[in-house]
DNA sequence: TATTGTTATACTCTATAACTATA
DNA sequence: TATAGTTATAGAGTATAACAATA
C-alpha cells in the first residue's frame, strides 16, 4: 500500500511511498540475483548458507540454522546438496560426535570467488544510473535504515530464500 | 551475496553489499506491512488487488492480472474474498457477458481509507531515524533506480505477494 | 475459433513433529 | 533427560492446463 493519500476519495498515488519503492526493488533485486547465479546451478538458500560457513566456518548446522532465520531440518537438504557438490564439508566433531562442522572445500572457496564476482556485476547492474557519490549516499541510508530496524548483517527477517 | 571482495582468501565483508541492503530492507518492510494489515483481516496479495481497482475502476479480471503480474486464476479465489466481505464488486458486461468490470463498494472505500493511514504509520516505522531531508534524498534515489530498472509504480516484478 | 472466467491438478518451498544417535 | 541431526508429513502459495460460457 503506497497509496500515501488514500482518503474517501481515492486519490491516485502521485508518489510512491519509500516503503513501496524499497519492497519492490528488494524483490526485483534478488529476484535478478537469483537469475544471476541460476546460470552457477545455485540458489538463494544455497548462496546463503555458503556465504554463512565461509564467514564463520566450522559452526554446526543448528547455529547457521539460527543466522539464516530458518529451521534445522532445512538445512539438511541445503548441505547435502553443497556436500555432494564438493563445496561443503561436514566434519564430525570427535569430542561430541552429535553435531558436525561446516567447512568449505577448495572448491567451495573458488565457488566463494566467482559469486563474488557476481555479486559486483549485480550491484553495477542495479545500480547503473547512480553516480558514484549517489551511490555512496544510497548505501549509507539504508545502512542507517538497516540498524534502526535491527537487521544484522547475515540474519535476514524471515526471507531467506530472497536474501541476496 | 554481498561479499564484496570473495576473494581466494575468503574476506568477511565489512561493507554489506547495497543490492543486499535493499533485498534484506525490501524483506524486512514487505513483512512488517504484512503484519500491520493481518490486523485488519488483509494479505498483501488482497491490499495490491484492492489498490488496482481503486486506481482504475472497471477494469476486467485479466487486466488486472497482468498488472499485478500473475494469473486470472489466481485473481478468482482473491476476488471471491474481498467480495463476499463486500469490498469489492463483481459487475457484468452487459455487452460483452464473459468478462466482469470490477469496483469498489462504499465499504471497499473506507477500507482503502484505513489501508492509506496504516501506510503512512508503517512508513514512518521503517524510516524512522532519517529526517525529512534524508528522506526525500532517499525516496529520490530509490526513484530513479526503479526508473532505471523499469520498475511501474503498479506492476511488481513476480513478488505480487510481497508487494506493499 | 477465440476469449473470460473458472476449476482441477500439480509443483515448490518451507515448517512442524516424530525419530535416531549420541551425550 | 536433553541435544544435533535427520526423516516424514503437512501446509501455504502459486502456476499450468483443462473446462464452460460467451462471443
Amino acid at each position: 500500500m503506497n497509496d500515501e493519500d488514500a482518503a474517501p476519495g481515492l486519490r491516485i498515488p502521485a508518489r510512491a511511498g519509500t516503503t513501496f519503492l524499497l519492497a519492490q526493488l528488494g524483490a526485483h533485486a534478488a529476484q535478478r540475483f537469483a537469475e544471476r547465479i541460476a546460470e552457477l546451478e545455485l540458489t538463494p538458500p544455497q548462496t546463503g548458507l555458503l556465504r554463512s560457513v565461509a564467514q564463520r566456518p566450522g559452526q554446526s548446522q543448528q547455529a547457521i540454522a539460527g543466522q539464516l532465520g530458518t529451521t534445522p531440518s532445512r538445512l539438511v537438504g541445503l548441505v547435502d546438496g553443497l556436500e555432494q557438490r564438493g563445496l561443503v564439508e561436514r566434519r564430525r566433531n570427535p569430542d561430541d560426535r552429535r553435531n558436525y562442522a561446516l567447512y568449505l572445500t577448495e572448491a567451495g572457496r573458488r565457488c566463494m570467488a566467482v559469486l563474488g564476482r557476481a555479486a559486483r556485476q549485480h550491484e553495477d547492474a542495479i545500480c547503473a544510473g547512480l553516480s558514484e557519490t549517489e551511490r555512496a549516499q544510497l548505501h549509507a541510508l539504508l545502512t542507517r535504515l538497516a540498524t534502526g530496524q535491527g537487521l544484522s548483517t547475515l540474519a535476514h527477517p524471515g526471507y531467506s530464500a530472497l536474501t541476496d
